[in-house]
DNA sequence: GTTAGGGTT
């Protein structure tokens, strides 16, 4: 019998749930009959209350080729939204019709619509069911359509998306998986089939201008074309609440090219309508729709600006770009004078960058009276931002998408995953297919452990339960692994995505019907009194718990398992997560503010202004830097800094090394040590063999010299994929590490013209380890004297080597290490240290340790 | 003797 609570799983877990909607009770009872006459049997009785015979010899050799061909599809790996149609409709069929759905044990009951009340499919079913199979069965042979194409083209650009920094690996598999080439030719006009997928097929097809038009005015933000205008034009700031679904991203900003916001009256030059999101890929790709809407090529009305990437023109009028990007603008355009309208999308999730941005923009529209500003926002938080910019109207769009239940918890429970595991198995085996299933865990860690526990499950059900596809998707994990979210669902098959929060907003998987959040999210804290970081597990917000919920709602109805009580979604779940400003290490933001005139941090408009504390540790760090002078304002050196996109201590060591001609070596190691967190990857199974290929790059002064070691090799081996794969390292990080040393290298070129070298010194390691400690002096720690821990030099505070550090296994410990970052995990660790010469220290950082060195 | 939530310039 199929009953999990059979199988060593505590409960029946759907029973612990309380119904948010009690309306919608759709408790199912597939729970397998204890007796029943097979579906095979009935066909064959005699008496049975069949059709005539020749319906029956017809409807079996049916039954034979429907397997057939069922079997060829389930077998291929790339099946189209129109197969997959078909697919499920041939399920259905077979699953009434033959014998072959039976289990094991025989007890299979054909769904009750196609029987009689003995249980035997009635004769009018029986003939709807044979007319079904022929219509079937014609258009299963007709030839593939220019959609079915135009959809696996599509589908590989997603996947490209994801995996940009891997384009030949795409392509190679690519040319196997696909054995169906374009040919025009062929062509099936399929644009009056209303089965095929849901609401971007129009865009498909290269449709012609009013088929976009016509796709527009269906998005709910047409009907309010008008008032919106008139909003805009009669406020200077609008607050924008669009659901999901609305088309506020794409619409609104050309609603305002439309009403010819981008022309000046009497100027030629045009003004830019502004659009910022949090997200690189949200840019992007938004841009790439609205310019096919516009009907330009990409870069010139329509474009968009992100890190490393300008489509953009003089002629751009609507331009979608990171939040982080226009926050750069600033520097060289303090009053943004080339654009007319800005948006700020998704200013909800309160990135750094959109606070930043918002607070200067407040400044900004006090001088310039012609500029519009429209603040997109969830519902939760829209009056907050309607509150910050002086109660600034808040327009409303309703969203478009399909209701979710949402089911608590009886009771709290006290293994969240073990929850989760026993939930997915009843929805696997109570509810029908297809339906995925998409699991919110904290992390890596959990997501593998969940892994192994559901494989292994499924594995001892073996035929009990029909195929279940677990795929595991987390921002570190190899865009190869990744992929495979992606892929459709076989027939007869169910998918479990187990996801971190990289699946709330970031990534978007079709086909997903139930989704349950465990109510956990992993959190950076940042401690700025010890400069030390910690993620912690806390439970997740009401808007995050609500944005999980809505990922089932995309394709139809969906439902929602929260494995926490209703009781304490309302009364332990935070309304609003905290916003990152509060959390996160200022130093580079506030080097920006400081760089673009903004000196009085103190009395700065945050919307949640960051405590006293962590601004006089910030403006502490960039005195000490060289970045401040004695009365609080900022040096050349410090605009020198400021125009280096990171961190305030990477910008000194770039600018020493100049100095002391060690350029190219340490522009190598602040790429990698700004991207190292993701640059190992170390899958459960084969942690070992992980850390030996690692070993291979050990160099003896520690781990920023073995992080150079791997560049050089990278690069000496023609900065390969393959030899990537082989050490265990993230081919992608590599990658976007060699662009950000691209970057760097053109900004010394322009931000220091003239490379003065002192005296005679001739690159060797030392100086690179000292133009490191110009920067990083802060972090350094002595060993104690018992010689089994470190102390910060600074203030007294025990810290460790990290295990994994290169150091970690030096004997006799060196006596002083600096290091490159303070984690707070089982102890307080020092990732990435390396030896540092004692006699350095009064060299380099007198001016910070004085105390310490007369001591 | 052991860490990796998601982003961005």
């Amino acid at each position: 019998m199929l009953k999990i609570t059979g199988t060593g799983y505590r409960r029946n877990k759907c029973e612990d749930y309380e119904d948010d909607n009690s309306k919608e009770n759709n408790s199912l009872s597939v729970m397998a009959p204890e007796s029943t006459t097979s579906v095979h049997e009935q066909f064959t009785q005699p008496n049975s209350n069949s059709a005539s015979g020749d319906i029956q010899r017809k409807l079996n050799e049916h039954i034979l080729q429907l397997k057939e061909e069922v079997q060829c599809l389930s077998l291929r790996t790339n099946i189209t939204p129109k197969e997959a149609h078909l697919l499920s409709a041939k399920q259905e069929l077979l699953s009434t019709l033959s014998e072959d759905k039976l289990s094991s044990d025989g007890t299979y009951q054909p769904p009750k619509e196609y029987t009689t009340e003995n249980g035997n499919l009635d004769r009018k079913r029986k003939q709807e069911v044979l007319k079904r199979l022929y219509e079937y069965s014609d258009s299963f042979r007709e030839k593939r359509t220019r959609q079915d194409n135009q959809w696996e083209i599509d589908q590989l650009k997603k996947a490209q998306e994801i995996v940009s920094s891997n384009p030949d690996q795409i392509q190679l598999t690519n040319q196997k998986e696909y054995e169906y080439v374009f040919d025009e030719s062929q062509l099936v006009d399929y644009s009056e089939s209303a089965e095929l997928p849901g609401e971007d097929s129009a865009t498909h097809e290269k449709p012609t201008h009013s088929d976009i038009q016509a796709v527009r005015k269906s998005l709910p933000a047409f009907k309010q074309r008008q008032s919106f205008l008139d909003v805009v034009k009669s406020n200077q700031v609008v607050i924008v609440v669009g659901e999901t679904g609305s088309g506020k991203t794409t619409q609104l900003p050309q609603y305002l090219y439309e009403e010819g916001y981008h022309k000046r009256a009497g100027k030629q030059k045009i003004l830019k309508i502004g659009c910022t999101q949090p997200r690189r890929v949200a840019a992007t790709s938004v841009a790439r729709r609205v310019a096919e809407e516009v009907g330009c090529s990409l870069g010139d009305e329509v474009g968009y600006s992100i890190r490393f990437e300008d489509q953009s023109s003089q002629v751009t009028a609507i331009k979608y770009l990171t939040d982080g990007m226009l926050l750069r603008e600033f520097m060289t355009d303090p009053m943004l004078t080339s654009y007319s309208c800005l948006m700020i999308d998704e200013a909800h999730e309160r990135t750094v960058s959109t606070e930043i941005v918002l607070s200067l923009l407040k400044d900004v529209i006090k001088e310039r009276q012609d500029l519009r500003l429209i603040i997109a926002s969830a519902t939760i938080n829209a009056s907050k931002f309607s509150d910050y910019f002086n109660l600034a109207p808040i327009f409303k769009i309703p969203g478009r998408r399909f209701p979710v239940t949402i089911a608590y918890t009886k009771n709290p429970e006290a293994n969240y995953i073990q929850a989760a595991i026993t939930t997915v198995l009843q929805i696997h085996m109570k509810q029908e297919l297809p339906g995925d299933i998409l699991v919110f865990l904290t992390g890596q860690d959990e997501i593998e452990t969940m892994e192994e526990t559901l494989n292994e499950a499924s594995r001892k059900l073996g035929n009990l339960i029909k195929p279940l596809i677990v795929a595991p998707i987390y921002a570190n994990l190899p865009p190869k692994l990744q992929a495979r979210i992606f892929e459709p669902t076989p027939y007869n098959s169910r998918k479990v995505v187990l996801a971190t929060n990289i699946a709330e907003t970031s990534i978007t998987i079709d086909g997903i019907k139930f989704v349950i959040d465990t109510g956990y999210v992993k959190e950076n804290v940042f401690n700025p009194a010890t400069g030390m970081e910690s993620l912690v597990v806390v439970p997740c917000s009401r808007a995050s718990a609500d944005q999980r919920a809505g990922r089932a709602g995309r394709v139809g109805p969906g439902k929602c398992y929260r494995l926490f009580t209703k009781w304490s979604f309302y009364n332990e779940l935070p309304e609003n997560g905290t916003p990152e400003i509060l959390r996160a290490n200022l130093s580079s933001v506030i080097l920006l503010l400081l760089s673009i005139g903004v000196s009085d941090l103190i009395n700065f408009d945050f919307m949640d202004p960051p405590s006293h504390q962590t601004l006089i540790r910030c403006l502490e760090l960039l005195y000490s830097l060289g970045a401040l002078n004695v009365k609080g304002q900022i040096t050349e050196t410090g605009q020198k800094m400021a125009k280096f996109p990171m961190d305030p201590m990477f910008c000194k060591a770039i600018l020493t090394s100049v100095e002391y001609n060690v350029k190219d070596d340490i522009l190598s190691i602040i790429s990698m040590l700004s991207e190292s967190s993701s640059l190992f990857y170390r899958p459960k199974d084969k942690k070992e063999l992980a850390d030996k290929m690692r070993e291979r790059f050990f160099h003896e002064a520690g781990d920023h010299l073995t992080l150079l070691n791997i560049w050089h090799q990278w690069r000496d081996n023609g900065y390969s994929n393959l030899w990537c794969e082989d050490h265990f390292l993230q081919y992608r990080t590599l990658k976007k590490i060699r662009e950000v040393r691209n970057q760097l290298e053109k900004l010394c070129q322009k931000v220091i013209p003239v490379f003065p070298v002192v005296g005679e010194c001739t690159p060797d390691i030392c100086s690179v380890q000292k133009a490191l400690m110009s920067g990083f002096f802060p972090n350094i720690a002595k060993l104690s004297k018992l010689g089994n821990s470190y102390t910060l030099l600074k203030k007294n505070q025990p810290v460790y080597l990290h295990p994994s550090s290169r150091l970690f296994s030096v004997k006799p410990p060196p006596k002083y290490v600096l290091y490159h970052e303070l984690v707070l995990t089982s102890k307080e660790y020092m990732r990435n240290c390396m030896v540092i010469n004692e006699t350095w220290i009064d060299e380099l950082a007198g001016h910070y340790y004085q105390k310490q060195i007369q001591n």
